[in-house]
DNA sequence: AAAAGTTAATTAAACGTTTGTTTAAATCAA
DNA sequence: TTGATTTAAACAAACGTTTAATTAACTTTT
């Protein structure tokens, strides 16, 4: 891919995530790319086409991390947890702001197209997900548990931490401009949050 | 309050929580409200201080029910745990959208004063819920936990559930268009979700 | 009780910006 | 020279807000 559209992509991104689709312009984009305005619609057609490129583009890796994660034959189903827990924190907090407009703005989306991509997108990797907790609970290191819920649990933990960042922040006396510091603390507070959560609901031992 | 009055309130909510605030027009909400567009003007102000003044509207009620569920002594702490996740569902799914908003789109919003009040209100309901878990642990009910995450596991699983409800009526094989459908099964399946990862996350018995 | 006066509510129209998108000319690389 | 980039300018539409005129609801005065 060209390094303006590249470029554009990745300022999107950023933008989409911090001020959602809506109160995002494409002025706004193409200032922060440093690329013409009408470069956008060169590259990609229009606004919208311009979200849907974003998805794809990020798409795959998600994916393709869930997929190996599940094939793994030396991890056991505790430590696929973990490592779950660690991919989605990570990828929510740091990078891949995506993440972000997926779970929470896909909602407001006027696009029906833009609506059914990610509502495949999600199908896709929970599918992997369910295929981790199916194998813990075959090899009874896990009880019954609403499985697609306990992935709302997980993920819904995590798009409030990244939402309620000013909420978040006046907690845990962060100063709400120190980005990096904000990053450090909820990261690991948040990894230990969720792992001590999936440890006592998904433990068999823990069977009503 | 004017009856117009508080019909764009209950207008600009549903809008809001339906297509986000920078989603929604004030010639949406006057339409919708069946009254002139420069009204909104008239009695708010501003689109800003329509929202302001609706987040004021709706924050009293949720605080003294939490309040009344405290200081309730008939209930054990189990008890109140579960009345809790029948109030945020409950609240969540059926009325009050604002809570989406709240808990959604408050980083989005560009005016500092509103995104003080906001965590203002939440600090506030926190206080109240940390009480109710904090008592819980007091009497040997709850094991120690992450008080403040834990709540916004709640909160994020309740949310997330409002906001992909394309993706879970997909899973769920629902009508997307039948809300009735919708509310009923996801409001009895996410209370027992939450309830059952609730009793085993604070249940002291499963003290690592 | 009727008329006059006063404030509040409501309206249609217009304001100046900003929005996403397009155009047609200019620049670049091969 | 040809085809892909890049540009500044313009487009119509939608945005939040304001204006000035009109109607409705009350108060006060006669």
């Amino acid at each position: 891919m060209t390094d303006k559209k590249t470029e554009i992509l990745l300022t999107a991104e950023e933008l989409f995530a911090e001020k959602g689709f809506d109160g995002t312009s494409v002025r706004d984009i193409a200032q922060h790319a440093g690329v013409n305005l009408a470069m956008i619609s060169y590259y990609f057609g229009s606004k919208e086409k311009l979200l849907e490129a974003l998805l794809e583009y990020r798409s795959d890796y998600t994916f393709s991390t869930l997929e190996e994660l599940n094939k793994d034959q030396s991890l056991n189903p505790w430590d696929k947890i973990d490592r779950l827990v660690d991919f989605y924190v990570e990828k929510f907090i740091n990078n891949n702001k995506v993440y972000n407009i997926i779970s929470v703005q896909s909602s407001k989306l006027s696009s029906p197209e833009i609506k059914e991509l990610i509502t495949k997108m999600k199908l896709r990797n929970l599918d992997q997900i369910r295929k981790i907790i199916q194998d813990g609970q075959k090899k009874k290191f896990f009880r019954k548990v609403d499985i697609e819920f306990t992935m709302g649990s997980v993920m819904g933990t995590i798009s409030q931490l990244t939402l309620s960042k000013n909420f978040y922040c006046s907690l845990m006396n962060i100063d709400k401009t120190d980005e990096e510091a904000y990053r450090k603390k909820v990261i690991l507070r948040l990894k230990t949050h969720l792992k001590q959560l999936l440890r006592a609901h998904l433990d068999i031992r823990n069977e009503a």
